[in-house]
DNA sequence: GTACAGATTGAG
DNA sequence: TCAATCTGTACT
């Protein structure tokens, strides 16, 4: 995905990156999910935020970063937390990525490069069409030891941790983002509060938590 | 230097 | 419902 659609809105690009894949290089194999959650988090008068009331340290720099690079941080002391940041340099805006559903990249049928990573992709997609089927097959067939249905879930499946605070997904080697052919239908985006920031008052109780209609991965249902 | 809570998770 | 686990941050 390019610049133009990190530098927007929370709001905006939270509900837009529903659908879009994230793809990790790692070890010499592509590992890829498809995002079905996020959460928004619009900064200075957002009191869930880090960056409420233009806080900034060293641990939430990464949020005033131009849009399009990695805010990660760890959370209860063991889990990594990915976030997106949005809109202009100097505008501490974010996007918590959720949930993942998982795209199979192991199996045989899909190693081989790029061309069966794609295949595999088309056949994924058309596989998890099947109401009869959908996701959890997809969970059989590929054997996972995480499945990526959380925020802290997601990090251990895609491999990430400090080591990307502050990349830029935009220029990514090692993790970047892509768009698919088939367009995210308005009706199948929810809203709803977000998650465990109770303390945030009447801010935890605003509809920024976005995700895919019946997924199986979505995190809380 | 020290206290403390947290954008979660899985077990009971 | 509850504890694990640890670091950044805000205090003294």
């Amino acid at each position: 995905m390019p610049r133009e659609f990190y530098i927007r809105p929370a709001l905006i690009v939270a509900k837009d990156l529903l659908g879009k894949f994230i793809i990790r290089q790692w070890r010499g194999k592509k590992i890829i999910g498809k995002i079905v959650e996020t959460e928004a988090y619009i900064g200075p008068q957002d009191k869930a935020a880090h960056s409420y009331n233009w806080r900034r340290t060293k641990r939430n720099e990464a949020e005033y970063l131009i849009g399009g690079h990695i805010y990660i941080y760890l959370v209860y002391g063991m889990y990594w937390q990915f976030n997106i940041s949005t809109s202009f340099e100097g505008r501490p805006e974010c996007v918590l990525i959720r949930a993942l559903e998982s795209v199979d990249t192991s199996s045989p049928r899909a190693s081989g490069g790029l061309r069966r990573g794609v295949d595999n992709l088309r056949q994924h997609l058309s596989f998890n069409s099947s109401p009869q089927l959908g996701g959890l097959s997809v969970l059989r067939r590929s054997k996972l030891k995480v499945i990526p249905n959380g925020p802290g879930k997601l990090c251990q499946y895609l491999k990430l941790d400090k080591s990307f605070y502050g990349e830029d997904v935009v220029r990514g080697k090692k993790i970047w983002l892509a768009d698919n052919a088939y367009k995210t239908k308005k009706s199948d985006i929810i809203s709803a509060k977000r998650i465990g920031i109770d303390y945030a008052q009447e801010w935890a109780r605003k509809p920024w938590r976005f995700y895919l209609k019946d997924n199986l991965f979505v995190s809380k249902k």
